[in-house]
DNA sequence: TACGAAGTTTACGTTTGCGTAAAGGTAAGC
DNA sequence: GCTTACCTTTACGCAAACGTAAACTTCGTA
């Protein structure tokens, strides 16, 4: 039962990852994630781990620190019924966002395959 | 005949795209654009334009500067021969990050839609 | 030819996202 | 209890991508 209380420690994310403890660390600072303490050691969780990865997604998507902290904060924040409008308004942005994203993504994988094509081609005389 | 002839000001193309002419001459300096000189002001004709597009493009992904460079340069390298083989790597390279990003919006979108319809459906009571 | 709008260079300032010591505290095993 | 491996905080450093101010120059036009 490795699974729902499953326990991490800095290092093990970092290594499951690739990226440094102080990268982890200054997420913490920034407020993208608090690990509970076990006197002074950090210590993560599913849920921290989880939201990690929802870090490095972002980051992945060229999302600043401060986006990804508003993207994480959409989640967590139901039920607070008076946010709702709010954010529905973050979502529509984001989801707008993302699939500008997505043009441009298949704009460039479309110019990869034409100058591929022109370079193989041009290589092999028929 | 607005077309292939077609010369832009710094600021033309500032105010089309909506970024500074700091930002275009930043570029500049970077190596990712080269507009010719009428004395000393810049004068940038449709391929400039559209490398500026390619810029842009590339930071809405989240490439550094560098990185966009690296992508740009492979455009007006064909025929180098020699550079062939490298050019295919360059763009397989690329070609994986993209694809990866793809995924990574997949996952968001589908995110945004789960919370969009807990959020609306938990609003309205049956 | 004089003005204002826009362009130019030079250079220092700022924010973001960590890197990298320095100087130690802690936990596990022998 | 000592070593070793890993953790902690504090803090200065640094590259990237411009912002911003200063001090001109140039061009269209009135």
């Amino acid at each position: 039962m490795s699974d729902e209380n499953t326990e991490y420690t800095i290092s093990d994310l970092a290594k499951e990852f690739e990226i440094t403890s102080r990268s982890i660390r200054h997420y913490e600072d920034e407020k993208l994630i608090t690990p509970l303490r076990r006197g002074v050691h950090r210590i993560y969780n599913a849920r921290d781990r989880v939201r990690l990865q929802l870090i490095l997604r972002g980051k992945r998507l060229g999302f600043s620190l401060a986006e990804i902290k508003e993207i994480i904060d959409i989640y967590g924040m139901e039920g607070e019924q008076k946010q709702t409008e709010r954010l529905l308004e973050l979502i529509k942005v984001r989801r707008e966002s993302l699939k500008q994203q997505l043009k441009d993504i298949k704009y460039l994988l479309n110019e990869f395959d034409v100058l591929e094509e022109k370079l193989t081609t041009s290589h092999q005389p028929e």
